[in-house]
DNA sequence: AGCATGTGGTTGAGCGTTCAACAAACTCCG
DNA sequence: CGGAGTTTGTTGAACGCTCAACCACATGCT
């Protein structure tokens, strides 16, 4: 572990660019989920899939494969894909050549939730970030944060508790 | 709202860095609320509060301003005050000039998990987000981030439901 | 003073996430 | 073939957050 006083600790500057990046990601997130919500009953997370799945051959991907994508624990994917399925916007099917394959397929009805739905999310991440960065400083943000995921995102594979 | 058609979309570059945002938020928050818990038994959120305190005056704030602070609803700094009282952490206190009014006050036990947490916190700080990036790129980040911030934290008040 | 409105803080229910434990199917090597 | 070890997906309990409802105090208007 770490003795009491090897630590580099975080300047001024460095500090106040760390909560920023805090805040943002918190006012950010909530922002766009309480979006969806509203207006389309979908959280998130549940937006997330079925943006993966509807970009899809088949509009259907398996649960690891989905949960690698999208950065979640399989249990999470589980229970997310349990309640999409409740609402009709998605559905389990046995992966054939896999028999503990599981593939999340989207619905039509799943489909044309996402149609609307994305109208919110788009015009959301527009206004909250896009517009907030000239061009070259977005691609700066894209880039750290490519850099931020494949150092942390080790054998491409989310949190396996 | 918006109609059916009217949205502009996100181009192909705009969309990887968004899906990057994403997922290095989520990664760097679940690994660093992860180290937290696994070595000093203590949340991000949690963590988060205990800065804030220790750094102002007699140790305490009031809970509005607190939520503030961290850009948490009031009623989740209420539940996280409280598990916070429950290990010992932090007390409650009426705030005097206010009948109302209740300041969170960090003890000194308080401060001392603090002293140690604050170790493994910055050096997950640093390793996961402020290594990646250059002096110049790390900047750019924070502009950004303090632009969605302003932009998204009307009235300095976080949600209130 | 007296009532309307606003603010500070809490509560409890319900939802979503994590975590650890598990079962079933696959792999691979002796 | 057969058994160890791995991968896939699920489960349920515990935890944390959101949301709406609420009380208590404060402020402002007449």
């Amino acid at each position: 572990m770490e003795t009491t006083t090897d630590t580099q600790w975080l300047g001024e500057s460095q500090q106040r660019v760390w909560r920023s990046f805090l805040g943002a990601t918190t006012l950010l997130m909530d922002r766009l989920d309480r979006d969806l919500r509203n207006a389309h009953d979908l959280s998130m997370p549940e937006y997330e899939i079925l943006v993966r799945l509807s970009e899809s051959p088949d509009r259907s991907i398996r649960m690891a494969e989905l949960a690698a994508q999208i950065m979640h624990s399989r249990s999470r994917v589980t229970h997310t894909i349990t309640r999409l399925e409740r609402k009709g916007i998605v559905l389990r099917e046995q992966a054939a050549s896999d028999g503990r394959g599981v593939t999340a397929v989207l619905t039509d009805h799943g489909f044309s939730v996402l149609e609307r739905a994305a109208h919110t999310h788009v015009n959301g991440v527009r206004a909250y970030l896009v517009e907030t960065a000239s061009p070259e400083e977005f691609d700066v943000l894209g880039q750290v944060m490519a850099r931020v995921v494949s150092h942390l995102d080790v054998n491409g594979t989310c949190a396996t508790p």
